[in-house]
DNA sequence: CTGTTAGCGCCTTCAG
DNA sequence: CTGAAGGCGCTAACAG
């Protein structure tokens, strides 16, 4: 049975093919008699005619497909957001693609070149770099693109981003309100917009708390695990040494945890160091010196992107003026907040008094935004 | 500057728009003389010409477009998976659309058509369920299908599974070695193949030890979290307990591992039980009962997939005969072995002896299959 | 090796 | 509200 097309829609039906077209259009622009409508349905369903997208995309210059790009897939983050994304996107008919930048900024263009050419309707693009100009070419070339996760200078395109400032802010203080004294910050490479944030927030709570910020405690550096790793390892090497650690982002606090780890462990029990860092996992309950996380709405920021990115790609359909460009290209930037969740720490080596903590799906599951395990 | 079409091309450079078709045809078919193709490339160059894909897909009835559809995104195997056949597919000129099927199989079929629809080349599954007339359904319509991870009854597609049979039971073999002689089972919904086929190897490896499995030990269930968590539970509500455990994948491992988290600390210093499980993670190292992992080639999985569904492909284009559709749905298998990786496990809580173990990049980054932190 | 030509399947004015 | 007709940009014969 070969591949049914309009024409014998119209044929069967005993309309035109426009009409068939415009019953099909998703955008149910030209209208058509609710009798037609039914009739071409039905004839649609008994003939088994799929419509074919590519004859559509040529006519139309549209796909009803956007792309995420992201620095890597294997990223827990990520796929969240793209978890996000893809639930958003279902609803309203649009298809997902997805492509890695590989870390490089360069990967990272040629992708979005690709792309751009299979004629996607918009991106979401977690930059890579640091610099932004093929971003802001593709914007020019009116391709609509929504930032995630961190802005990027001298672009001003739309972007939704956590509050990382608040988040920061929000873990140090926690760390005070606890009794800790001396903090440290471990971790940020300073051209993210995303650790500048999140040092500041850092900053603020100290300051708010009295304290003085010890320079020795502040490790920037990377956003890796090995940069974790190694600031941990240089804060073990003092003889005055803080008592608890804000980590920049989960990976450095990965790092933070496996020096820590192979520390002996007593250690902990003499002389216990506890962090706060970013982001929520299944895992995290299992980091021993994990006291408090940050945990990121990926899954939100997502759905928001989408939104966005859906409302400018309806702008630009609507206006086709030479404004449209002009109107494309402003940047409103969404932050959402995250949200604190208190982790055991070391006291589950001491006693089990904060077992509640882990009770099943507690920490992980009832932060709400995770479907949880 | 309006978007160049290939007859611009063609008229700047003075010559028809097939031979600048042919230049630029992906699949390098008809042939074009050097000088010519020289003259072409410089001329789309400097034109700024991109191919209009859309246009290309209507005439060829192909996307270059391939499909992975998962149960669920947010997922430790999955994202690798996906970045494997990211990177080959790369390679080869393809772009990834990803949808998931939200762990259901009436969600499948619905992802599976949409996608169909969009001519997608070729699509890989893991499926949601047990049933799979809709998989067979597509593949009689002439999409290629690729089976990863598990197999589907009655369905006879191409698959690329992990030796889970040899891992479960080099898993065993391994706790055995240690001298554990009392091992239980966790998790496994029988109906999947992934589980039949860890719990055959568990059994084999037993025997093997002439060791006779204790049925209340084998605590089958399902394949989430809070099967793990409960198989853990019941375990330990016996008098008689064992003392090494297999999970049947890593969610149940989580549970388990949330379960005895639970319970005091002690308990695992007077009275350890270790757990052997599969995949292995950057977490891995953090759970503390956590032993041995099998560890999967998610990323080598990818790249299989993604080559047999291009071998399928290419073989469906070649062959327009009426024995091609035959010629499609042939089902091989191949299998990539797991590799088992020793962890700390309790010994961290007792002494540093092993802490080589979690030098860092050791058991995470050693595997080789992952890029490492 | 290169040019000519006829659509691929759908959308979209423009009339009716 | 519906029909007729002209492409969208590219490729695949078929000639030359």
């Amino acid at each position: 049975m070969k591949r049914q097309t309009i024409r014998d829609v119209a044929a069967a039906a005993g309309v035109s093919t426009a009409t068939v077209s415009r019953t099909l259009a998703p955008d149910k622009t030209g209208r058509v008699s609710e009798d037609t409508r039914r009739l071409v349905f039905s004839v649609v369903e008994s003939l088994g005619y799929r419509t074919n997208h590519a004859a559509r995309s040529l006519k139309t210059r549209s796909t009803r497909t956007i792309a995420i790009v992201a620095p890597e897939l294997a990223n827990d983050f990520f796929m969240d957001l793209a978890e996000g994304m893809e639930g958003e996107l279902d609803a309203h008919g649009y298809t997902l693609l997805i492509a890695s930048s590989a870390n490089s900024g360069e990967e990272e263009k040629k992708r979005l070149s690709v792309l751009a050419d299979r004629m996607v309707d918009g991106m979401v693009v977690i930059p890579a770099g640091a610099r932004g100009a093929h971003l802001k070419a593709l914007a020019g070339r009116g391709v609509p693109v929504v930032l995630v996760d961190r802005l990027v200078e001298g672009v001003d395109l739309d972007a939704v981003l956590s509050d990382n400032e608040a988040g920061a802010f929000e873990l140090t203080r926690a760390l005070l309100a606890d009794g800790y004294r001396r903090i440290a910050f471990v971790g940020g490479d300073i051209t993210i917009s995303t650790a500048r944030e999140r040092l500041s927030g850092f900053g603020r709570a100290l300051a708010e708390g009295g304290i003085r910020p010890e320079p020795d405690w502040i490790r920037l550096g990377g956003m890796g695990v090995e940069d974790g790793y190694r600031g941990m390892d240089a804060i073990l090497k003092f003889r005055r040494r803080p008592e608890a650690l804000v980590a920049v982002n989960l990976l450095v606090h990965l790092g933070m945890e496996r020096r820590l780890l192979e520390q002996n462990q007593r250690f902990w029990e003499k002389e216990a160091m506890v962090i706060a860092g970013f982001d929520e996992t299944v895992y995290t309950p299992f980091l021993p010196a994990c006291r408090y996380t940050a945990a990121q709405d990926a899954v939100g920021m997502g759905k928001q992107a989408v939104q966005r990115l859906l409302e400018r790609i309806a702008l630009k359909k609507n206006a086709a003026g030479p404004e449209a460009a002009e109107e494309t290209i402003g940047g409103q930037i969404i932050r959402l907040p995250v949200k604190i969740i208190r982790h055991h720490s070391e006291s589950f080596l001491k006693s089990r008094s904060l077992s509640r903590n882990f009770s099943f799906g507690k920490a992980a599951s009832d932060s709400g935004w995770k479907s949880g395990p």
